[in-house]
DNA sequence: AGGTTATTACGACAATTGTCGCATTTATTA
DNA sequence: TAATAAATGCGACAATTGTCGTAATAACCT
């Protein structure tokens, strides 16, 4: 099993917007970026450059010069990774004492709500 | 409002046994790391002076030539902080997401689901 | 072909983070 | 009180991260 690599936060937002159009191109990834955070191109560049130096991603040439890239990693697994990091460290490992925090926190919609609980009985019955 | 302060890894691990048992010695945290991390005392001595610097501990004499810590920021707060931007650029600030990835991921216990539930339940009679 | 535009390549920089080693200072105690 | 132990103070270092500026290059249009 290949070490698993933890993003960083500028990371995984760029492999959230990958996911979810790859592959696509740096501009592309920037501008998606652009509606979250205010950054320049080439800073996002950079971060993708060395995301690939790392092997979260990679690249093949697209139409010009440019080059259309694609995440390295599942999305399923990464967000299991982050995730189970970020409960131990911040939750003592308790999945319970993070689920009731975030439940807790701001509102959570009513829709939310349900969609949980369909999943809770769902894990219930599949054992 | 003052602003939040995110705290990294290493401090969040130290706030957590500071919320444990402070107000605590460097060597009673030292020792709780321990047991987690494999890290040397000046290190954590390190970490939590500039926990200090930050403002998210203060100190207070103690026995002898030592000093007592004491987390400056509240837990609940800074779990809620860490917890928000965990969601915002992990999952996309949908906690439905983050809590079903939650519970799906590794084996969550009975009990836990069980806790969990629960607290939905309250939530929605209570909301 | 020449000039303009789009993109990537390269390198730099400051701040943060995780880690220590070594010096200093303050108890303890033989 | 002199040696030993315990704790802190200080400073250093490498890696990572977020952020760009500027140069080079390739594409395109007139």
């Amino acid at each position: 099993m290949t070490k698993l690599i933890k993003p960083s936060d500028a990371e995984t937002t760029i492999l959230n917007t990958l996911w979810d159009q790859q592959p696509c191109s740096v501009k592309a990834i920037h501008e998606a970026l652009s509606k979250i955070r205010n950054v320049g191109y080439t800073t996002t560049l950079k971060q993708v450059q060395r995301m690939e130096d790392k092997g979260l991603v990679s690249r093949e040439p697209g139409k010009g010069k440019s080059f259309n890239y694609r995440a390295n990693v599942s999305e399923a697994d990464t967000k299991s990774h982050l995730l189970d990091s970020f409960v131990a460290t911040t939750f003592g490992d308790s999945v319970s004492e993070l689920v009731m925090h975030a439940l807790g926190n701001s509102e959570t919609s009513d829709d939310e709500i349900k969609k949980i609980k369909q999943f809770i009985k769902e894990l219930e019955s599949n054992g």
